[in-house]
DNA sequence: CATAAAATATACCGATTGGTATATTTTGTA
DNA sequence: TACAAAATATACCAATCGGTATATTTTATG
């Protein structure tokens, strides 16, 4: 069962989580997580020993969203190609998605983090092997059930469908244009076809 | 002639732009400046009126870097096909030439600014436009050279080369592994070869 | 070389920072 | 309901924040 102290927990890291995902580490005040919370000071050193631990309780929240949404998204199918073309009509919606946890965490922490705080790096960089190897895994799969051409590369093409996706969701925020995201998973969905597709 | 106070902001700035950059708005303070470049608040003050202005300045001489660079590199051709191919060719090494920067201007900023200093997330707006204008302005030139097909979309493979450029950046800073900028460099001379070129 | 002006340094401002020791309240249990 | 323990609130800390008024130094010009 879970006590008080725990839903008070999950509370506070679904409260602020999209604080620090918006604002960044440095730009996110103590008092900023008192006002958002409504709980003081002494609660939130209560349930947590720094500043630096509810950043990273933060972001695993935030990750943690964005991973069960993609699998959830997934078991619309059984067929692993069919999953992979799942895979980019999330992210055709992921700036509606993303916007409620405060941006998406992985462009937004992976940035703020770089040089400055190599725990939420770590953590960073986790979660992007973590969406990688399900697409490398997804890709064997479809090999083994002669879906997916034997001769493609997955560790290859799981990094470039992240780098394109991830290029798409940054120009979308900072242009304000939801058109990079939808025209990249055009071009994904493309890649799947030609290149993936037997 | 440039006045003594001239020299000094030009020092200011060319010294403070990577600080801004690699931390970011609010995780950069009045104090690291005055380390930094060994003046004093008084000095920065007197050149400066805020520490917005200050950031500002810093992406807009940051960038300017970046612009001139890639101009000096297309200026190895003539060719406004073989000026794309240069693009690529500047962003292959990109890497280490934004390192001395602190990091992508574009990246960082970009994501700094967002939501929190709208100014600077114009700035980094107007300079997103500028570069991929360069683009549209090379593919017209190209057409109208018969050098590129005179079906293509400039502004619609502008973007699209923007946004792989920008996920490459930011997977590589993120996973500090430049082989994402590497094989996207490859992709984006396949793109020009195959959808440009006649 | 004298002098006014421009540039820089010094010393300070109130507000806010992350963090903590202690007091108070709330909780589960006997 | 009594009571110990857990959770939360209060009040405070030194350090630092962005910014400024003023004193000092440096500069250019006559």
């Amino acid at each position: 069962m879970l006590s008080k102290a725990d839903h008070t927990k999950d509370f506070i890291i679904k409260t602020i989580a999209p604080i620090f995902n918006r604002n960044g580490y440095a730009a996110t005040s103590m008092s900023d997580l008192v006002k958002a919370t409504g709980l003081t000071k002494g609660a939130l050193y209560g349930n947590f020993k720094s500043k630096e631990e509810l950043a990273i309780a933060a972001f695993t929240y935030s990750i943690k969203s964005v991973l069960r949404q993609i699998t959830d998204h997934q078991n619309l199918s059984d067929s692993p190609i069919q999953k992979l073309f799942l895979v980019s009509d999330f992210y055709r919606n992921y700036y509606d998605f993303s916007k409620e946890l405060g941006g998406c965490p992985v462009l937004n922490i992976g940035v703020d983090a770089n040089n400055k705080h190599p725990k939420l790096l770590c953590e960073v960089q986790r979660s992007i092997d973590k969406i990688q190897s399900n697409v490398v895994k997804l890709i064997e799969l479809g090999k083994s059930r002669h879906e997916i051409k034997p001769t493609v590369n997955a560790a290859v093409f799981a990094k470039k469908l992240y780098t394109i996706i991830q290029g798409a969701i940054f120009m979308t925020y900072t242009m304000e244009d939801t058109s990079y995201l939808k025209s990249t998973m055009d071009q994904v969905d493309q890649w799947i076809h030609q290149e993936l597709k037997i």
